[in-house]
DNA sequence: TTTTGTGAACTAGTTCACAGCT
DNA sequence: AGCTGTGAACTAGTTCACAAAA
């Protein structure tokens, strides 16, 4: 039943390599997203070369990100969009709907919740967790019931959650981290300032959004003080 | 004016070196986050040791990326903890306190201006901007006024803004980037999926959500992936 | 011919290890 | 003694350039 793909496994063993570096994984979503485009736009193939030009990118990268999972490319031609389409989807793990959890039920969580750029590639936001009262029993405006945080564990396990989005003040990240983790969710996406700690077998990637107005600022005071002696 | 910076300037020139790399400046921010904690808890003086250790950091690495700006540690001391977060707000331009634009007063336009996050560490959010008639004229919850996205131009002027966040949906983002470089802002945080286009002078930094969740759905394909196999 | 897949060369970023200051 | 600041060594990531395949 493996046989369709093993012309693409040379002889060194592929599929789920050693480790492939998060910048890696980053840019196949981005190489996923352009492939959306080009086969919404009717595009059958693709070179390395024209994706690059048409979307910013590096043709070798691009042929290297790729090569660790395969050999998906035909020389002389390119990609075949669908086809390289659905390898990425498959990488990724896309070709299963994910569920989703927000923790926190404030002014984000409830804007993340209805946010329809998740849903768009498959990810089904299926509940949110907070601790008011007043808000449980109750649902975000696009639908989604707002659970008590305590019932996490029970709700994972009936609505099979795979990830959790963490948006809940500061002070209440790390402890509902580990509330996240005793549930037995393995990958969470952290929205609150400042580090986390969860075990090895938790993959966690945060969004730092005070770093990043900081770092604009840095280059905004950078700017200024050079035009200032200009 | 400089006077008092002055014992901080050896022989090379300091103060805008040559090219920070982003990943230093991230930091920049993180250490002056951990430098508030201490300060808050009391502690006078740290050394790049202990405070690596106590927010998992490495020693050597903070020190050299302070070393970029000047020198702030006293040897067989450390750092005075008041006095390096003093410079790391002057290095990240945070000594004055930015104005910022929300572009998109949709779900996450609006709880981004409310968001406390944005305004502890000496961000205003100071207007929010969209197309909808019947949001023009109207505040957040948090009190900040809803403009008509046509004119930016004019207030960006007269409430000096400094940076625009850019949360509309994806097939309006390019074009209302563009308006936000015509109105003179030179700093971008860009929430919506896909590349944007700016002009060199103008400095960009996407935050993509479905990059990162996909991201995440990598690492739950690739562990299931193994665990199934042992 | 065209374009992939990939070793080799290069560039960027991190960590080590120690001279030198306090 | 203790700790910074920094060259040197190392590691990771990117780009080049070309042999091999279609």
């Amino acid at each position: 039943m493996v046989a369709l793909n093993l012309e693409n496994l040379p002889n060194k063993r592929r599929q789920t390599p050693e480790q492939v570096s998060e910048l890696t994984t980053n840019r196949l979503s981005v190489y996923l997203r352009c492939l959306n485009e080009l086969d919404a736009a009717g595009v059958q193939t693709i070179s390395s070369q024209a994706l690059a030009e048409q979307f910013q990118l590096n043709a070798a990268q691009i042929r290297k990100d790729l090569a660790y999972f395969g050999e998906f490319g035909v020389r002389g031609v390119g990609y075949y969009v669908k086809d390289l389409r659905r390898h990425l989807r498959q990488i990724l793990g896309l070709d299963r709907r994910l569920r989703v959890a927000i923790m926190g039920a404030g002014n984000l969580g409830l804007a993340l919740a209805d946010y329809p750029g998740f849903r768009q590639e498959g990810f089904e936001i299926a509940a949110l967790f907070d601790t008011a009262n007043e808000k449980i029993g109750h649902e975000s405006r696009g639908g989604v019931p707002i659970h008590d945080i305590n019932d996490l564990k029970r709700i994972a396990r009936r609505e099979r959650l795979d990830i959790a989005v963490i948006a809940v003040p500061a002070p209440h990240a790390q402890p509902v981290v580990d509330q996240v983790v005793a549930g037995g969710i393995k990958a969470i996406l952290n929205f609150s300032p400042g580090a986390l700690k969860v075990p090895p077998d938790v993959k966690l990637k945060s969004v730092d959004l005070t770093v990043s107005l900081e770092s604009l600022s840095f280059y905004l005071a950078q700017g200024d003080a050079s035009s200032g002696a200009a």
